[in-house]
DNA sequence: TTGTACGCGTTATCAA
DNA sequence: TTGATAACGCGTACAA
């Protein structure tokens, strides 16, 4: 009768207050020893400590985060994990997050304004310490990142970033970057630069338009408009785009052409096979984001590689330090990138 | 004096207690309309949903999980983020995790042992109600895997499995799909089949030997052991492997080989191409795992398509049954793959 | 139909 | 140095 009379509520989980009744002392003392506080008498805290490696006793995290309002997890929001872009940036987080003890809750909007919402509404239920959030392509609505913040859980932003909402933003500098690729070609002779252009209304794309005209002001070349066109971010835009670029007269066509990003340029390179000019030899290309594909394509292309790793863990990092309260939200940090030099723009 | 009283306590969050203090009820009929519970009056229920979203009210999960010993949440542990296979193993374990309303904590054990055992004992304290586990390359030590079951937590392990410890396992069929590959090239008439295989301490490495020797043996091929060397699953293990193969006298050498993984194999392309030999007309040569490459390299490399989403999917499923008491741990699930025929088995 | 008391496992606070 | 008590915010069990 007397003899299991616990088996319903121990769920096999050794508790503080079990551990401290077999070595007939308080939970709190449990508690105080375990969490290296100082008030507790070496002899005890050996023993405690001792006992809980051989009982196995580790803190329960959701008690403890009721108590401490505080869960040392970081909710992670992506827009898409398949390619490789993301899982590489998530590993940069998941190495800065586990340095610094803090865990990742993941999910994926999958380009969804909605599914985005939901798991930003479900992150606060949960507690996440502070938010890294990709934004989907589709959202408008910016108001669950203020109420968010409202929160009190900082918010840091990576690639697609969300600008003048007072969150950090962790990003690559998208002008200087084109800037400098674009420099590249200038800096090998190249004369009548093309560029395939993003969409106007992505940062992106602004961004990179910016840096393009500015290497060829710095470099005193004549900006052509003729020469710019909308190839939005995708390979068949680039196809088309460059179409156009290959109808103008002879004697204006580019001799170099700058594409917003690989996907666009890859469309371009298959539109210039397809009018059987050679590349570099013809026309010399450069691309910017690195995909894995830049390297084996049948003249790797020279791009700008993203940082993935590193942007992830500069904004964790970021975060983390705003969620310890050693820096204030609302920085804007860009992550250095790094030209990396193939074939396709003929200066190998 | 008077004024201000709780400005320390209330975080911005409105807790149950708060809004049922508005509505002039008690907070148990906030949780009980909320949740759906039969016993409260529908007029009331109205009110307090209106109330719930007027001042933003989510129930606390930290809280719910305290009490209700349930979170939710899945533990995920891969021991690599970065390459095209678990990024989509995750997508698939998040779209099933998200239809059925579990969220995932990542974590990420870089394949070393200690930091796997690391995230199962925080991911057991932080409640999380089953554990995805594709292993470290290095564990050796399954008590924790043991411990965690103990402790009433399912494991699924998937790809990287653990067998003969009562969890449920889904991976492909590593035997079978070995022996298939082979089989396609013995059907094609070659006959000094070599093979790169994956450490024998992995049950992939084990499962594809296996299969490989099944096949010879089901064609009365005889088993040369100085054609199967290791390589481990990395593109710089193929080329030392395969380097190994090429030094054996002209008349030994294979004239096909079956690679553990299509990144051991890109390591025995560049080999078997240092070495002025052509591929396929010299020598054969399969993958498996379908890596986003093998169908980029200069000749397309033939391998089986691993159907990484939907063992995610299928894992992610299985592991939630098992939570939900609708199915028993301890199960064998093999998730179907396909031949991809390219090039590189001059097959085509 | 609704409310009260209590427990989940931890830590802060204050008393001893 | 240590312990008792309350609180974190919710849901279960029972009482009203």
């Amino acid at each position: 009768m007397a003899a299991g009379k616990d088996h319903k509520k121990s769920s096999g989980r050794v508790t503080a207050e079990k551990l401290a009744h077999i070595l007939g002392v308080s939970a709190m003392t449990v508690s105080r020893a375990l969490n290296g506080r100082p008030n507790v008498e070496e002899k005890t805290r050996r023993r405690v400590i001792e006992a809980a490696r051989k009982y196995g006793y580790t803190p329960d995290h959701i008690a403890r985060s009721l108590t401490l309002r505080r869960t040392e997890t970081i909710g992670v929001v992506v827009p898409e994990i398949s390619h490789s872009f993301f899982p590489e940036v998530i590993r940069g987080i998941e190495d800065a997050a586990y340095a610094a003890g803090y865990h990742l809750i993941l999910a994926h909007s999958a380009e969804d304004e909605n599914r985005e919402l939901d798991a930003i509404s479900t992150l606060e239920s949960k507690r996440v310490d502070g938010l890294l959030i990709s934004t989907a392509q589709t959202v408008t609505d910016k108001s669950p990142y203020l109420e968010a913040m409202r929160l009190g859980i900082p918010i840091v932003f990576f690639d697609r970033v969300v600008e003048g909402i007072g969150a950090t933003c962790v990003s690559i500098d998208d002008e200087d970057c084109c800037a400098r690729v674009t420099e590249h070609l200038v800096g090998h002779g190249y004369k009548a630069i093309a560029h395939l252009s993003g969409p106007s209304n992505v940062s992106i794309g602004r961004g990179r338009l910016k840096g393009y005209r500015k290497a060829l002001t710095r470099n005193n070349i004549k900006y052509r408009p003729e020469l710019v066109v909308q190839s939005g971010f995708h390979e068949s835009g680039g196809y088309t785009a460059m179409e156009k670029l290959l109808e103008l007269p002879a004697r204006q066509r580019p001799d170099a052409v700058v594409a917003v990003n690989d996907p666009s340029a890859f469309g371009a390179m298959k539109a210039i096979q397809d009018h059987r000019l050679r590349i570099p030899q013809d026309i010399a290309i450069v691309g910017m984001s690195d995909d894995v594909r830049a390297e084996l394509v049948f003249s790797p292309l020279t791009t700008i590689r993203q940082p993935a790793y590193k942007i992830g863990e500069t904004a964790a990092a970021a975060l983390i330090s705003e969620i310890e309260g050693r820096e204030k939200n609302g920085r804007k940090i860009l992550v250095e990138t790094e030209l990396a030099v193939r074939k396709s723009c003929g200066c190998l």
